[in-house]
DNA sequence: CGTTAGTTTGACGGCACTCAAAAGTTGTGG
DNA sequence: CCACAACTTTTGAGTGCCGTCAAACTAACG
């Protein structure tokens, strides 16, 4: 995987093929890196084929090997207790990263499954090393990513809630699949109501009641799958804590 | 230069002052930095002086300049909602780092303040960056850190009952306490009971009942903030989903 | 000793989980 | 195209955990 890159110039017209279409660019990594720095980033990233749905990318105890970035699809991080009740800890949607789980004892603490058929990015963490001196930004921008995934789910946990964190859920997720699909307000989620139920640390029924609610409230409107979220405003001010959400409002 | 060279050997003998006693040494650096490294380290960090009980270190909305490491005392983090509730999202102990709640939007996402009169080493951000150049671990062993708290607070969000996410902490107090602490076993806990049950999601009366039980059932003994930990194996298999921590047994 | 703040204990009620079943959806084969 | 099965999702009923309210208790201070 340490690449043929002989040349840095070599490789652009690979990365504006690879990554045109791949909303990778200029988010995933760091802004600040240049044309230039980007190609290089991608002299050592290897491209996968399409990985079926249901695939692991990796489970618990794996060794550390690499970083993955979602190029198309969508995979959900999960652990699971001596039980076998699974706990999703996040989806991770096109242009995000995952695998920074591993990176403290070197071995994976989640498993990662993908819930769509996938294209990922993998780039081997020993070639991050390198590439870490050779670009001073990027393992502090590696440090902004994760530091703002960490705020983040604080902030989810915080919900006392369950319709509070389903909401948080809905807001959140709203606002990341805007940022590459072009459809505003509308989306086909990728995963099952099992998942969203686990995320949210509720249970399949109750997500169930608070999605009817929220419909029957005119804040959303559900299709199996199909989300449309007709007031947004709203469904922001029910998931930073406004108390009564008026259900049950007669029709 | 042989010049640089000079000055880093002539920071040693203050570096041994300040961080003898610390028991940062060795541990919130990294430990593949050698002591020459950790000089250099020490050039720039600021050793506050006593700062007392009460007070904040940062808040909410504050301008990201520094990260902190506790050289004495503790600290709690929290946020708070637009009706004045608190949120306590963790405390930081003797030789443990805090201020990467800002790392991402350059503002602080939480409140910092000290439960205890406290001892800090700040170090400015923007020092951090410089070296980072100059010690290509400095940044990667950051973002290990980071990664480590974050899946740390992932585990503690899938406790489902109020007793486990209890159990939890005390598991995981109990051990961070042991690294700095002569005694086994038995110690004075800096936070009170509110802020024991903010941390854990659950109000003030569910955790003195869940200590109450943990007791009478000879797990650990209380007395005020005094904690003596009687059966560690017991609890750990509790914060782990034990099911039925037989409580209520009779005396 | 009185006051105050923190903690513990008790009583009650509501939210959410469990159990159960109905309704809708997807896939397969006739 | 329909029938049937397997699964997902929704809806309903009952129960338990835990949050709220209230009061008693304890330690710390003047």
């Amino acid at each position: 995987m340490a690449v043929e890159g002989e040349s840095i110039t070599a490789n652009a017209p690979v990365f504006r093929q690879a990554c045109g279409p791949c909303a990778l660019r200029g988010w995933c990594w760091s802004p600040q890196l240049d044309e230039c720095d980007i190609s290089r980033v991608h002299a050592i990233v290897r491209r996968s084929g399409s990985l079926p749905a249901g695939n692991h990318l990796f489970r618990t105890n794996d060794p550390f090997t690499a970083i993955h970035a979602v190029r198309s699809g969508c995979i959900k991080t999960y652990s699971s207790d001596q039980c076998g009740h699974e706990y999703v800890h996040g989806f991770h949607l096109v242009g995000e990263l995952l695998g920074f789980d591993a990176v403290y004892p070197e071995t994976h603490q989640f498993n990662a499954q993908l819930l769509e058929d996938t294209l990922v990015c993998t780039i081997p963490y020993r070639d991050i090393a390198d590439l870490g001196r050779q670009l001073p930004g990027l393992e502090s921008h590696l440090l902004t990513l994760v530091s703002r995934e960490f705020s983040h789910h604080l902030m989810l946990a915080r919900g006392c809630g369950a319709t509070e964190r389903v909401t948080v859920f809905l807001c959140d997720i709203e606002r990341r699949l805007r940022r590459t699909q072009l459809s505003n307000f509308e989306f086909d989620l990728p995963m099952s109501r099992e998942d969203i139920a686990s995320y949210s640390r509720c249970s399949p029924e109750t997500l169930s009641r608070i999605l009817s609610k929220l419909q029957h409230s005119r804040i959303i409107a559900v299709d199996r799958r199909h989300f449309r979220f007709l007031d947004v405003s709203r469904l922001n001010r029910i998931a930073q804590g406004e108390k009564p959400p008026m259900y049950g409002r007669p029709d």
